[in-house]
DNA sequence: CTGAAAGCGCTTACAG
DNA sequence: CTGAAAGCGCTTACAG
């Protein structure tokens, strides 16, 4: 329709330059009280808005961050591991006046996808999925944006790159619920994981398996569940129950793969936790919508957004990250699906 | 570190001029074959990425649209109705080259934020929250932007603004909840409402009134749960059971609090569904999770960030919304929760 | 305390 | 098939 209003026809109504309008909005240079209120009486009246492309591309400088979660699933952000990370760094980067771009993209799609064609942002924070070729093929491509990133979840730090990793302690967490586990009395365990390589469920096994090994007990036994959803953790779980002997214990990848995993054995008639004993990762609400409460492990999520999103702001204006490998500690949080060690 | 590549660099190195660089990216004009070639060439090889700003500025069009969630909760993507209503719009956004900026912001941060200051999107999708009076107040604001915007769960179109509303139909899965309790023998209603006044969950509740009153019955009974959060719900549902008789059935304002108020009354002793029944609202994942499973209300969610993203940018093509008001339809889901109908 | 001028990196009629 | 020039709306030294 009409034309919106620029600095020039708030400079000529109040009759200054735009130069001085600039001036009076960024707070910059010496303007006289009266001219300063004028100019801001013109600017309501007329309701001008600065063009932020105009002033991203005098300054280039953007004031955006770019969020890029790379999964299979187009619901990406179904998980609560996930919501909760971008919910921290939304609110850090809105906080500090910078936007958050929120893209969650095919590791199919990868490239073709405008974010890796234009540069829209000062910096990336990206959610990788995949074995460890893809993720370093996607670590490249990252990197050619000549932007500095931040990895959540990531488990190694990518040499000679504009890049830091932040992530909680999983394998910690793996061996807290190892522990537990075997003190209550478990020797036999199965492990809950989707196909999609999470690096995180990754290092929750490891460091789950390490402990177990070391207690002289036998290794995990992996229960690939597809994609991690209700139906097909379910549906797995049960078949692993009438395919194999009952362990002992089932960790889950994650609350919600426990929670289906709970639901099946309910189903087999196994008690819980006298007959098996069930643990999750994360304590997002969820986790206490069941019955037994589940133990399981207290995130870090929200942290690690926020974290990245302050590091990331750090590094733009520092000109280097000061820390490229950052740990969060989690909790250990016991419920009633498994047993009190005796 | 090292300048950025411009067009002009490109096209020194491929001895063309800019306008060339620029008709092969946009495949725009007529170029020759060899000519686009080495141009794509030296592309690669120089690493080149177009300035988004620039050619947004040029342009004047943003290919973004900003979302903004305004609630009191900061944690404002925890609610799995509003995710899976991000994730249509990105999703949907994004497979039409289009950029989403996410801003949640309290209602009290609303007139100092970036976004409302600058102008750096096409349009907008806005939840809203607070009473009528509040929220009309941040459409007047939305619509000084004049950016055509979507507002998402509104029951009311504003009236002279470039806008338009998507919700789905809860004031009529408010009837089939009511309707279906009534089948199952109740009488007697309470229904969990949040303090903060969602359009949608007063719509619930008028649907499922009128369908009461209409049968003769009392009408429902509100008890009020704070945040809406687990802990509360749970307690002021406690308390409500306490201080007076319990009713026949209690109305979930969605499914989160359904499964609290549940939790509450196995606290209390009492049998679910035969001496209580329950419902929930929008049946996402976690609606399952519980036992007994909850009797709900299937969710549009999805489709209705689609919708808004698809309305929106066919709102930027033609210059006026074809439809102002959009209702997609909900589907009741029967669970456990509820006794069957005789 | 205020202004004229240059320039950020693109694209678009308009010529040739 | 290709190029020179103008301009999108800002901000920043540099003068006055």
């Amino acid at each position: 329709m009409d034309k919106p209003v620029t600095i020039k026809d708030v400079a000529r109504e109040a009759g200054v330059s735009a130069m001085t309008v600039s001036n009076v909005l960024n707070g910059r240079g010496r303007v006289s009280d009266v001219t300063a209120r004028r100019i801001r009486k013109v600017i309501e009246k007329l309701g001008y808005r600065p063009s932020v492309a105009a002033r991203r591309l005098r300054l280039s400088q953007q004031w955006t961050i770019g969020m890029l979660i790379v999964v299979e699933d187009p619901d990406f952000l179904s998980d609560p591991f996930i919501t909760a990370q971008v919910t921290g760094l939304t609110n850090y980067l809105t906080a500090n006046s910078y936007s958050l771009i929120l893209r969650g993209i095919k590791p199919s799609d990868f490239r073709t996808t405008g974010l890796f064609q234009d540069i829209e942002a000062d910096g990336m924070v990206a959610i990788l999925s995949g074995d460890q070729d893809q993720r370093n093929w996607f670590v490249r491509e990252l990197a050619t944006l000549r932007a500095p990133f931040v990895l959540l979840q990531e488990q190694r730090v990518p040499p000679d790159t504009d890049c830091a990793i932040i992530r909680q302690d999983d394998m910690d967490g793996g061996r807290q619920v190892a522990r537990h586990l075997l003190a209550s009395g478990a020797r036999k365990f199965w492990m809950l994981l989707p196909q999609t390589e999470w690096a995180a469920m990754r290092a929750r096994k490891e460091g789950a398996s390490q402990v177990i090994r070391e207690a002289g007990a036998p290794d995990i036994e992996v229960i690939s569940c597809g994609d991690e959803s209700y139906d097909v953790t379910y549906r797995e779980t049960l078949k692993a129950l009438d395919r194999l002997t009952p362990p002992d214990a089932i960790i889950g990848g994650n609350d919600q793969m426990a929670i289906a995993a709970m639901k099946a054995c309910a189903a087999k008639g196994l008690r819980i936790p006298d007959e098996i004993q069930i643990t999750g990762f994360n304590a997002f609400d969820i986790w206490r919508y069941v019955d037994p409460v589940l133990t399981t492990v207290r995130s870090a999520a929200h942290a690690i957004g926020e974290r990245a999103a302050s590091e990331l702001i750090a590094r733009l204006q520092s000109g280097a990250f000061t820390e490229t490998e950052i740990v969060l500690p989690i909790e250990f949080q016991p419920g009633r699906s498994t047993r009190s060690p005796s």
